[in-house]
DNA sequence: CTAAAATGTTAGAATAGTCTAACAAAAAAT
DNA sequence: ATTTTTTGTTAGACTATTCTAACATTTTAG
């Protein structure tokens, strides 16, 4: 049985492995907000148990067994968070902390009955693919508004953020997941990007909020 | 903010109070499976915390304020309890477990959605009152079935132990919470009970059952 | 009313997870 | 190719919660 703390480093590690080529014990210690020699014990014990592989001065990486373990957190985590707007009516910019609580109850009936509830969802409600029973996550090949073109057409699906400041920006701007969006002009200066959503509404985008709004084509 | 752990000795302290007219630090630390010496210093923390007033060789007892704490604890759980039956489908004998677990969670919304969503209930699914948003509760006067004579008619409203086996058992006898109860006949050797159920189904019941059923005149 | 039993307390050690300080290795910069 | 900076590691200490062993007080029984 392994420990919230445990889970938690596991977690963090993954993300820092999808986001990263390498990660460091100086990006977990950051990502955690935990000292480098704090990590570096707990690396060598989850190392111990199979679960990362560890080399003095090497990169960390995650075993197989870890990936899953993980991967099984993760899915936990965005099962509740979808349950937490459907069912509980939180926003989107809410659910994070809770489910980070949530995600270490130990009851695999508990997320089992969410996840049926739920309706066996996909993604959760940030647009993150929900990894499966085996935590395997199929990764989406979305692109970032920011790479689009000038009277390009795409569809809202992801967020690249899940930070408050920018979920609430993005319910501000009355932007949805699922919201067609076509792009009218990108501003040469700044990069900013003026969008039509679904036909009727004209914005204006940042280039930083463009960056982290992910669509499919 | 306290711990998960301090929060578990407050809980049963409560729990222990309501049962007894003292409490020792040997309840205590039976009912917690923790150690004399270890339940001591703690104790003398949360005495610390002015959540129990504690004085050498003397009985236990929560202060108004571990009282309150105590018992918005409890109404956690119960809230919890009620959302496994009725939202996800869990059996009375299944919820106990993991209610433990996530009466402990960080945020007062997420308990006050829950409660919204059941309806703001009164009652738990074992029949027990759900304290107040003060952690006030309400105690009920329900006699035991044992204490009821022959030809009494009486409703089944609550049950005296969570155990598993118990309510499984209860479960087995086809009786649930709301029946009505007529009491046959009294066995003077071994105090069984016959009893009629919603005037259709005749049961016998052991002693140690009918001290567990809890009822209403 | 004393002796034995039960209960309560103190002292000291163990574990998990955290920290700071000091040292070591690797990477970057001159 | 050294020096400096960054990153990584080791050692040792701290807190929370637990334990065992030893001792103290209270309660119960003869």
């Amino acid at each position: 049985m392994m420990t919230l703390t445990e889970e938690n480093y596991l977690k963090a590690l993954f993300h820092l492995s999808t986001e990263n080529e390498e990660v460091s014990v100086l990006d977990l210690s950051k990502s955690l907000a935990i000292k480098m020699p704090t990590v570096n014990s707990m690396v060598k014990k989850l190392s111990g148990k199979g679960l990362i592989s560890y080399e003095k001065y090497k990169p960390l990486m995650l075993t197989q067994s870890g990936k899953r373990a993980a991967g099984l957190i993760i899915r936990k985590h965005r099962l509740v968070e979808m349950f937490l707007v459907q069912h509980l009516g939180f926003g989107w910019d809410e659910v994070h902390e809770i489910a980070e609580q949530i995600e270490h109850i130990k009851s695999q009936r508990f997320f089992d009955r969410i996840d049926q509830l739920l309706d066996f969802p996909k993604v959760d409600p940030h647009g993150s693919p929900i990894p499966d029973t085996n935590g395997e996550i199929v990764f989406q090949n979305y692109i970032k508004l920011e790479e689009c073109v000038e009277n390009q057409n795409i569809v809202f699906m992801s967020v690249g953020s899940s930070q408050d400041s920018f979920l609430k920006l993005i319910d501000r701007l009355n932007l949805k997941l699922g919201d067609k969006i076509k792009v009218l002009e990108i501003q040469e200066f700044d990069k900013t990007m003026r969008v039509l959503v679904n036909e009727a509404i004209e914005q204006n985008l940042s280039q930083m909020v463009a960056a982290n709004i992910l669509v499919r084509i």
